[in-house]
DNA sequence: CCGACGTATCGATATCCGTCAATATGTGAG
DNA sequence: CTCACATATTGACGGATATCGATACGTCGG
């Protein structure tokens, strides 16, 4: 069995994708055709308010699923692919 | 971006592992050398009552992320491997 | 410095979730 | 049938979460 360090860490990165709005905002990041996408093109797919998406964005960094960086007024999200993977990956080994 | 019913289901299956005691769970049983586990195996490695157990469990079968065989007075629990690495594809296509 | 704009934080609210004790359900033994 | 045992369901409670409107913070252009 996983450890709880490591239980709480997976359990994270999971939470994160356990609302489908959460899924929908990785999607349309990780489908992006730049590779980044910045809160104001994100708020229109899923309907949300900008504050709501805002923290949605928050919990999909903190769980390591997407990078945040700033430039200018924008702030452009990336996907983390390994993220997501390499914690499925603790079940398979 | 995934329509609305795929991104329920993603999250339903995402969410599942979404707490830290269903990541210990689900590697429990992943990990057993049988291939499978009853209830009365796993409250005390996580340290949780009976009913919590069961109340987590049936989560993860509705997840699709494992499955429930009765055989006797034991309900034995086997993952489902695929349902995780599946729903992780996803988002890497 | 000031105003406009993109984004983040705060406060509030309704809902959902994890947990347990108590109880119900189902199954095999005698 | 009845009892013992493994598991599931129910009811309740405290804490977490999703959402919004209002507001604060940062950044650029003038």
């Amino acid at each position: 069995m996983v450890d709880d360090a490591t239980a709480q860490r997976l359990a994270k990165v999971f939470k994160a994708l356990g609302d489908p709005n959460r899924v929908k905002l990785f999607s349309l990041i990780t489908a992006s055709a730049s590779g980044e996408m910045c809160v104001c093109d994100l708020t229109e797919p899923v309907g949300l308010s900008q504050p709501t998406v805002s923290h949605h964005m928050k919990l999909l960094v903190e769980a390591g699923l997407v990078t945040r960086e700033q430039r200018g007024k924008w702030a452009y999200y990336q996907p983390a692919t390994g993220t997501l993977a390499e914690a499925a990956r603790v079940f398979t080994a």
